[in-house]
DNA sequence: AATGTACATTGACGCAGATCAACACAAGGC
DNA sequence: GCCTTGTGTTGATCTGCGTCAATGTACATT
């Protein structure tokens, strides 16, 4: 997932984030022309399922534009949302042939692929790649372990804080914001997709959204336009100690 | 953490998981050399703690024998445990200077430790080893993201019968148990760590075990040995579809 | 035997969040 | 205009799990 780090070396290089500076300033010419040579992109609409979970997949690739969301369902239906794929992100499991979960295009999305055996042999001879990829992969581990203290140990209120701050600060940082003043930024969820996220009813979602614009912690124009009047009072809402936590 | 494959590979060398077929049949034998060099080892005893979040970690480094947890604290003490460390398990972050998480030993430890830099640099060197790393890691971010479905979306009897199960199968590979008949083991967490990966608390884990107990899914002999007389029947009341998921 | 400590079980009660249900509002399509 | 569809809000009620508290069990220490 996307973190400050992923997202400034990504800052040159708009359309396709494995060849950015923190990788290829140090890889051969020919590599970067091999990756460009079985570089591909795909365009999906919103709603529209990239993979399902179980599926041949037989590219890696990254978001350029749009947002995606992984999730796993269980049998009686139940989902829970385990990433959030904003542009810069990368999806895909060097050394796996099957999707381990649904990737669905919340917005229109286009994606820059590599198709997977190619790019492997690439990782197997060019050694910054794999490395990269690793310290990418670190990152998700984070966010998603992270994720599991929203899960497991917030409150509805606190949960609802977490999604719209760390959501703030992404927006925040692809706009190359510089801290203070009031933040603004439409929510790229449904309410339900939110739900799915921090393991709650779009009911109660809706609610303690509620609850914070009445409380004054965020402001709501419409119902997908929020502005932050403090930053630092929506994270103590999140329970984070300030500027501490959330890798994502 | 631990699964099928990991372990698999881990079969021909038990004192060192960086150094077993699947890396280093590919390997040149000097950098087998090197990595030898380099590495050494960390004992523990139960309740010790290995590195505290935030802390500078020089090493990187897999489990020999016994078990650690990862947890994650916030201010007010809620606490929730984002991994479990069994032999084999590979702890450290290439490219990262501090721990993320607090490491703490639940039983004696033993470690098999690399000192950082010459690993990087290794690994800089030699495809192979940061590939595995990356599927290492890979596997880890699947089982993190499965949790995620546990914590956010199974009920309190869901989240126990998944950890037993979960804790089931890695036993029984670790003992090369040919699937059938009944499994028996200890349980390696007490009650309140078990509460702390389960997002509960220790009182209810304490109770639904007792439920499941009295409803013939598992059966206990003092407070830890459980044997489970059908593994399938545990694995609906986990609510995973039958030999399915749970990558742990 | 007496005492302490760590771990586990069980009960009584309350509340946060789920569930069920009604309604609001905007954007298309006819 | 009217109807439909997708999305969001709000209310009433129910319930699973948290909270508080008492009790049990196994071991170690003196």
């Amino acid at each position: 997932m996307l973190n400050e780090r992923s997202l400034a070396a990504h800052q040159d290089c708009k359309d396709c984030p494995i060849r950015h500076k923190a990788v290829c300033a140090r890889c051969e010419s020919d590599e970067l022309e091999r990756l460009e040579e079985i570089k591909y992109y795909r365009r999906f609409e919103a709603g529209q399922t990239v993979v399902w979970s179980g599926d041949r997949m037989d590219f890696v690739g990254s978001v350029v534009s749009g947002i995606a969301t992984l999730t796993q369902t269980m049998e009686d239906g139940r989902t829970q949302m385990v990433g959030l794929l904003l542009p810069s992100d990368f999806v895909g499991r060097p050394g796996r042939s099957t999707a381990a979960y649904d990737v669905v295009a919340t917005t229109d999305l286009v994606m820059c692929c590599f198709r997977k055996s190619p790019f492997e042999d690439m990782m197997g001879r060019t050694p910054h790649i794999a490395q990269r990829l690793l310290e990418m992969t670190l990152d998700e581990l984070d966010a998603a372990r992270e994720w599991m203290l929203v899960l497991g140990r917030k409150t509805a209120r606190e949960k609802i804080a977490s999604l719209i701050s760390i959501i703030a600060r992404r927006d925040a940082s692809l706009h190359m914001r510089t801290s203070d003043g009031p933040l603004a930024f439409d929510l790229p969820l449904t309410r339900e997709a939110m739900a799915d996220y921090l393991g709650l009813t779009l009911e109660t979602v809706s609610r303690q959204i509620s609850a914070l614009k009445k409380d004054g912690v965020i402001h709501l124009e419409g119902k997908r336009h929020v502005t932050i009047p403090d930053m630092d009072r929506l994270m103590e809402e999140a329970g984070d100690d300030a500027d501490g936590g959330m890798l994502v």
